[in-house]
DNA sequence: ATTCTCATGTAATTGGTTACATGATTGC
DNA sequence: GCAATCATGTAACCAATTACATGAGAAT
């Protein structure tokens, strides 16, 4: 059976220990959202489908009453997992409507540009935040790449962050340097 | 009537002059495709429904016996895009699967890191020289946001490839200074 | 009492890709 | 004659989000 991308995740999610898909969700949001999302429409069928492949194995676990799931990986699920991490990755995707905005920004002759970096900015630097929260938690696990891919968050969000500073600041430069000529 | 964002990345690229479906297409495979792809499965049907919604106009303009639309904006359209390009920017998404491959090398005891890490570089490699090599087209345009753009491409891209090397050197480094213990 | 968090799940919808179908024109 | 390119479009499918439904226990 074919496995999909967030099939993968949870797989790799379940590596780290044994959870219900409640946790799941909270630990995507907490780690991986950044670069690979999860929501619960994706997460309770896929670990149906998952465990009906036998990759995964069930068990039932209430937590003082309430009914829980708690999913761990079996050894096809281990060996699985490992086979597609040995595989080169071949996702990547970006869809930045800021980017767009700016692409196109001739079309107010440039006076949309600075408000869009600006805002596009502060959301870099928001996720900034986010991820030098988390960091000193992912410092603290056995578990050495965590780390790794929070500081690459952290860091790449940040040079984003700068780049439109950068640019922010080039473009009133030369703003005032020759100040706008058409507005077509 | 609300609007997808590729109906707005429509807009503004018939803001840039008049296109036919298969045109656009082509400009978006060779410009916005890094950070906002389409498709035709997306394409004509939304130039259907935007032409329904009085925002570009199509006209019949065989080129040499095939038959061929070609659209523009009207008034409201224009008019429509500079108010998309005044809100500030709300999606910024990425999927890399790479970073996810990264994230949970520690399950073969990070020997997969270094394969991943490589993969990933030379498909930022890739993209640096294909943003590269359409560079001095952008340069050559009156509008001047298509080429910022451009470069933030180039040197984003290049910045994580360098990021993917440096990883790399660190990660052989620490492992010939302290051979891998657990194989976990 | 009420709200918050834990917990599981489904249905509807969105946004998008891929593959297919069709056909004319151009260049080799 | 054949392949490549120009050109338009649809149908099937996929991945994923959002909103909704349900309900229990814990905290205030």
């Amino acid at each position: 059976m074919e496995l999909s991308p967030t099939g993968h995740v949870i797989l790799g999610l379940l590596s780290l220990g044994p959870k219900s898909g409640y946790e799941i969700k909270a630990f995507v949001d907490r780690t991986v959202r950044f670069f690979w999302a999860a929501s619960y429409g994706q997460i309770y069928p896929e670990l149906r489908r998952l465990a009906d492949a036998g990759l995964i194995e069930g068990e039932a676990r209430p937590a003082g009453g309430r009914r829980r799931t708690v999913y761990e990986l079996t050894a096809e699920g281990r060996r699985r997992l490992r086979e597609w991490l040995a595989v080169d990755p071949a996702v990547f995707e970006m869809r930045d409507e800021g980017l767009l905005k700016l692409f196109f920004a001739d079309s107010t002759g440039g006076a949309s540009a600075i408000e869009t970096l600006a805002a596009k900015r502060r959301h870099h630097l928001e996720i900034v935040e986010v991820l030098r929260a988390i960091e000193p938690l992912a410092a603290s696990k056995a578990e050495r790449f965590p780390l790794v891919v929070c500081r690459f968050g952290i860091e790449c969000n940040q040079w984003m962050a700068d780049w439109c500073q950068r640019m922010a600041d080039e473009l009133s430069a030369s703003e005032k340097a020759e100040p706008r000529r058409r507005t077509a």
